[in-house]
DNA sequence: GCGCATTTACTCGGATATTTTATGTCCGAGTCTCTTGGG
DNA sequence: CCCAAGAGACTCGGACATAAAATATCCGAGTAAATGCGC
């Protein structure tokens, strides 16, 4: 089991949009060498975050990317469903129902036992994402990790890269 | 994200083997026939379950595979790292580190926050998995899934396939 | 100097390669069982 | 009838192909800004 990279890469890059000021954003590609990360691959993820309603694009020469809603109520879970899909990790193929001694029962019958245990997991897992949001991390970044030097540092290169579409 | 097939086969073969009296053993390709998934291709599963201690193997014409340990004793996360390899899921590549206003710190400097969530719901996830026993499947399997007749099946497919080296 | 049409540069979005991982298969080393021949 | 030796068959374990997914890249459609021209 393994979460992509771009798990990682969009995480950072939420927290970055949630410091802008509102109706700034933030192309893909400024938001690649800050990361320094592929500028068109990271573009295809933040195309998958729009899509999932994450993030809002901006078409056009002063384009780019932005929170589609308040960093308070973006969750890390809205983030890691978006990139790696709303799958379940652990996928019954009912195998029991199958070989020389197989449960019998229709469509309603109760999950696989098997199953119900890796869900629970997993639901554990979602909640635990679900309960911290992109603005509490954003917020414990600049207070308990980054130097004044540091948070400036930061709060000039957005103003720099940040563009104003349609203003 | 999403869990390898030999997952769910490892742990439904563990419940299996689980039900075998002590000293009897059985060979990978009558657990494939059982479930029916590719035997060399299970084979390879089983092994990898051996070299992580959850199942034991004898080599031999009679040989085959039974549980390492008592079913109480093996978690459905023993079986899960013993498969994916215990990796967490998400890597932290220190991508704050990069960039024009990277975060600086040297290695005892506190982890990425985003990392720290992303690991705290791995454990959650890792807690609930080891919170369910082989034991405790099989047990519930045997009394609120299986009917008299099917678990009578089993029992006697068990009797007929299972190996008893150097008895 | 000002307004408008045109060009230009820069954006996102999706179609296209390459590398890694998971899946599936095959053959060899080893071990127990069965057969067979002799005592 | 009993025993022992040898052949045979079946086991696990690791090396070798194939299919799928993640990673990385490129080019086209579209939009806003910048430019240049006429007034």
């Amino acid at each position: 089991m393994r979460l992509t990279e771009g798990v990682e890469w969009a995480a950072h890059c939420a927290v970055v949009l949630s410091k802008l000021p509102p109706g700034a954003y933030l192309p893909a590609t400024r938001l690649a060498e800050y990361h320094e990360v592929p500028p068109a691959y990271l573009a295809k993820t933040l195309s998958v975050l729009a899509r999932a309603g994450v993030v809002e694009s901006v078409p056009g020469r002063s384009g780019g990317f932005r929170l589609a809603r308040r960093a308070e109520d973006v969750t890390l879970l809205d983030i890691v469903l978006a990139v790696e899909g709303n799958d379940l990790a652990f996928r019954c193929a009912e195998i029991r129902r199958r070989g020389p001694a197989p449960f019998i029962g229709g469509k309603g019958s109760p999950a696989c036992l098997i199953a119900s245990a890796m869900w629970r997991a997993e639901a554990a897992w979602r909640e635990e994402l679900a309960s911290i949001t992109v603005a509490e991390i954003a917020d414990r970044v600049d207070r308990e990790r980054l130097t004044p030097a540091a948070r400036e540092r930061a709060a000039e290169w957005r103003a720099a890269a940040a563009t104003w579409p349609s203003r």
